[in-house]
DNA sequence: CAGGATCCGAATCGATACTG
DNA sequence: CAGTATCGATTCGGATCCTG
């Protein structure tokens, strides 16, 4: 593992970080994996956040190549998110953090009882 | 604190994120993996943190059970930072991340060039 | 040496209302 | 349906000065 300015804004975790770190950025991602959602159906799965919030999201993740957005051209309005290649090859990251975030909360009397993909 | 619901906020990724997505808190980690450090060493190792910024994050971390903070009741005051079990246990986490990070970053033509432990 | 205290501007987040 | 626009509350982050 090769060097860097440590100290700078460039160090990898940190990069990481900024692309998946946002609000809602992981749910949303693994909302998606393996899954073509529409603006609505994301609504539903993470009622908590706002549409302003989940569009800025979205535009966000969108910005970053992690998701792609399809528009299509019909009344009334569709648009469906889906993962980009990219935002497919961050899956073995958000199933590190799962289980580790599930091991931390068990063993810390907290139920995990959803997959976190379970609003389904 | 009872079962979770996905879309909650307790959603195992968003509870690790809130653990290490500080500002300065994968980093703090990082430099942390192997080595005892004093607040004076982590300041010149991650000097782009004010004293405010270190010591707020040093003490979320302490306050998550991730690092141990020890008082030595001498003058001048020394207080070493150490990695706990529970810190320790986080570390493939953050080699995951470190990994994408530098794929994600030398495929965009950034040039990874530290372990990001690399201020030695 | 290792911070605490204080001030303040910037950025984030949320609730609500409105639109093509 | 899939967002915008606006406003206000909260939080974040940095600069500066102070202390046991």
């Amino acid at each position: 593992m090769p060097p860097i300015d440590c100290a700078g804004y460039n160090c990898p975790v940190d990069a990481t970080l900024d692309m998946i770190g946002g609000k809602y950025k992981a749910l949303i991602l693994w909302h998606l994996i393996d899954h073509t959602l529409r603006f609505g159906e994301l609504r539903k799965l993470i009622p908590q956040a706002t549409p302003k919030m989940l569009t800025q999201q979205l535009r966000e993740l969108e910005e970053n190549n992690l998701i792609i957005r399809t528009v299509y051209p019909v009344v009334p309005p569709k648009v469906e998110y889906t993962l980009s290649d990219l935002g497919n090859s961050i899956r073995p990251i958000l199933e590190t953090m799962y289980k580790w975030g599930a091991d931390y909360l068990t063993q810390n009397g907290v139920t995990v009882n959803c997959s976190m993909k379970c609003p389904d």
